[in-house]
DNA sequence: GAAATATTAGCACGACCGTTCGTGCTTTTT
DNA sequence: AAAAAGCACGAACGGTCGTGCTAATATTTC
């Protein structure tokens, strides 16, 4: 009996984590994850900083727990729209779209995340670097399976390298992102759309199919 | 009369704001424009705080000062090798190939100086966004220069768009940065190298031209 | 009811931040 | 030789940071 019914005290602990996890997230994808301090959540949500902290236990934790929340986010926003599709191309194509709309929409305000904290930590060792890195070559491995997943369909040229298409998309998304942002300005999402479809219609067995039109 | 002459104690003065200028584009590199603090800067060069802040009057012309004195690195670095190359696509290639040694050799410790403060400041509006703008307004018209003088001398074809091209090029080299760093790893900058020739093949009047080989 | 447990609040700590001020030292100008 | 200019210094300011400690407040279990 113990346990299996609902705690009305953690319940409402996790439910001030969520709270403040969703602020984190906001902070982060702007200012970066070593901008995060405990007190102006703390201020920003009408809670006492050793509250939030004792949410945690530390800041890295903090820290850590707003990269998962992150990825919570990140995969109902892009992956979740597309996970249904038929394999091929096509969903590539949409893979791609949906990113650029996630992007595009804010899902974060600071647009991609991961981009931010990526150039954040990429040069620093440590937990975040890891969960970072982690997170990275997950989004990695999906695109990379979901092209070629387009080869064993057939859809591919024979020498098309996946894992160098799979650089390539990952690289003009996140550049859209960036130069969206720096310049507030969302012609690069355009540039970045023609680009995709540039780089698979040169590696397609069939530039004019239905699927890149 | 005045002035004409070397005035010592000026002189003094600059050579130190070098000092710290080299310091604070190494710091900016791995750890943001937002990491770098006076106090450290001083402990670091053996210098005085109130000595180092002196040298630029607050926290932000140090910050824009660092700016300045990663573009004239960056130049020598990237532009400087290729810039009496004869026009065209090898050029154009070229100048990758000497911006993706940039990162790889680490110039700047931290990897591309501008990817690590453009993530930075990207989605914060204010005097150092507006300075990293530029700097990217700079360079990528230096890129879409090149490239559209390969146009001229006839070795794009025609429907190439050189704006898309040089949206494209600086996706992947930034991208092959970024994925270098993160996983401690150097194969992405060997795809970014293959994904920009497959890139200017794809749009060049002859494939097979020996400056793409 | 009382006891046990988990979440939150209040407060103080040491460290570091950017900045200001007054002062000494060296070099240039008169 | 005297005066002015410019750099670097040490000390101190108010403020924010992360992090402990203790008390108060809910909620559950007996």
């Amino acid at each position: 009996m113990a346990g299996s019914t609902t705690d009305g005290r953690v319940l409402r602990g996790e439910e001030t984590r969520r709270t403040v996890l969703r602020r984190a997230v906001e902070i982060a994808s702007v200012e970066g994850l070593d901008s995060l301090s405990i007190g102006r959540l703390a201020t920003d949500l009408g809670l006492s900083k050793s509250g939030v902290f004792a949410g945690f236990g530390s800041k890295e934790e903090l820290q850590l727990a707003t990269i998962r929340a992150a990825r919570r986010i990140f995969a109902d926003a892009v992956l979740e729209p597309v996970v249904r599709d038929a394999p091929g191309l096509g969903k590539v194509r949409r893979l791609c779209d949906s990113w650029l709309a996630y992007s595009r929409t804010r899902v974060f305000p600071g647009g991609c995340f991961f981009y931010e904290v990526t150039a954040e930590f990429d040069a620093r060792p440590g937990p975040l670097r890891d969960a970072i890195a982690a997170s990275w070559h997950e989004w990695r491995a999906t695109v990379l399976g979901l092209v070629a997943e387009a080869r064993t369909t057939g859809e591919l040229r024979a020498g098309a390298d996946p894992e160098d298409i799979t650089f390539t998309l990952i690289a003009l998304m996140e550049s859209a992102n960036s130069q969206a942002l720096l310049f507030d300005d969302g012609t690069p999402y355009d540039r970045a759309g023609r680009a995709v479809l540039h780089r698979l219609r040169a590696d397609a067995t069939d530039p004019d199919a239905p699927a890149l039109a």
